[in-house]
DNA sequence: CAGTGGTCTAGACCACTGA
DNA sequence: CAGTGGTCTAGACCACTGA
């Protein structure tokens, strides 16, 4: 037995995800509340328990109900709120504004690591470490200061990519393609090279995002990525 | 035919999904490659199509593949990155570093909506709408100033509330629990009143967070967060 | 013990693609 | 037409919870 599902009609499982999805929106269940069970929803929409349970996962995958196993599925408490922030390559979002993008190599050179930096790439003191400062350029107005330091061991050939071509980011994703990464935003000076490269005053405040990354809990890279805050905005959304 | 499943073994769809997240991880498949097809898996596996289909699905849905019916799926491109930004109501994140959090009240009362602000919240001109300002407190510090804009509409006892022991966002958070939202992030510095609210010079570097909310495509409330760039930072992860 | 969620199977029909 | 993904069903075993 098998229903027909011609493609105007929805799937099952959507149907059944709107369902509970508008009755969160409408407060049907109020938060930390206990939802329709898995069994419930079988009968109701006359589906089978694997199309509720996908309905119900992607709900839970998006925030919206916490589940208990042995105890029921309840409404979350939307105390704290997840975001999706996508973040482009700065040659990409550059481009598709349809402007031009370039890039300045100011120093591209081997390093020994200082013992700061050593511990947080996780190498030895004193062991070498690849450094690039890179300025991008949007139009020709400095949009980014890149500061960047790359663990040699993920990406032995570093130095010799051409940075005025591909950017630090798009060729590190070849080199090593999956990978996590901690990162923190914040609003301050640059410091006083970052103003001459930059073009600004050492007073303007800038956009600071300090991203650490690491590939299967080997580091690669660190990076100071500083923005005029005149120029630059992080444009994000939430869809819980 | 079922298979047992102890505890101590994985769930046969994370061992498929593991596997290819693997691959992915060391450049089995480049990016655009196509990837082993459902029934390959199914062989390979010696599980039902369901269950591999369950493990494709998840990693599309973290962007790591890409799936085009009829044709296949594929190794995704990795220029962009979505990252999980959890932003938490600020009482909380302050309590939960086990420090107190009180906030100041500046403002609150019922305004004429100016065309700039009507536009925006789904207003006529003139027509009336909530204006808050309250600073908020890390330990006696000011850590934010919100000034924020609600829709009568949708919170019709907002002026009621005591923001003293409630956050607005919390507030707002109970009155239309299901909501999306559009924010910026941006450097800059503070406002005259902004500077003096939070104990800080007008040259200062802010963290400033712009946010529109919206449910059900009723905008609900339009929202200034200013920090000090001093003491304030948003971190994040990305987990591609 | 009854009820809950977590997961799986074997098979099915379908839409879509490209040869 | 063969191969691909998109989705569904009816039933199953399991772990867990709380009465």
């Amino acid at each position: 037995m098998v229903s027909t599902n011609p493609t105007t009609a929805q799937a099952p499982y959507t149907r059944v995800k709107d369902f509970l999805k508008a009755g969160l929106g409408q407060g049907r269940w109020a938060p930390g509340e206990q939802m329709p069970s898995e069994s419930e929803l079988v009968a109701q929409f006359a589906v089978s328990r694997m199309t509720v349970g996908r309905a119900i996962r992607e709900l839970q995958a998006e925030g919206l109900v916490t589940r208990v196993q042995g105890v029921g599925t309840f409404a979350a408490h939307l105390s704290r709120v997840s975001s999706t922030l996508t973040i482009r390559d700065l040659h990409e979002e550059i481009t598709a504004r349809g402007h031009t993008h370039c890039a300045q190599v100011v120093l591209a050179r081997a390093e020994a690591a200082p013992p700061a930096l050593a511990s947080q790439m996780g190498l030895r003191v004193g062991e070498t470490v690849f450094h690039t400062l890179i300025v991008h350029f949007e139009n020709g107005v400095p949009l980014q200061c890149e500061d960047r330091y790359v663990n040699p061991v993920c990406a032995p050939a570093y130095l010799h990519a051409d940075f005025t071509r591909i950017t630090p980011t798009q060729y590190l994703l070849e080199v090593a393609p999956l990978w996590e990464a901690q990162y923190s935003i914040e609003a301050g000076p640059p410091t006083a090279q970052e103003a001459k490269l930059l073009d600004i005053d050492v007073h303007d405040a800038c956009l600071i995002v300090v991203r650490r990354t690491v590939n299967r809990d080997v580091p690669i890279t660190l990076a100071r990525l500083v923005h005029p805050g005149a120029r630059y905005r992080i444009d994000g959304q939430f869809k819980p």
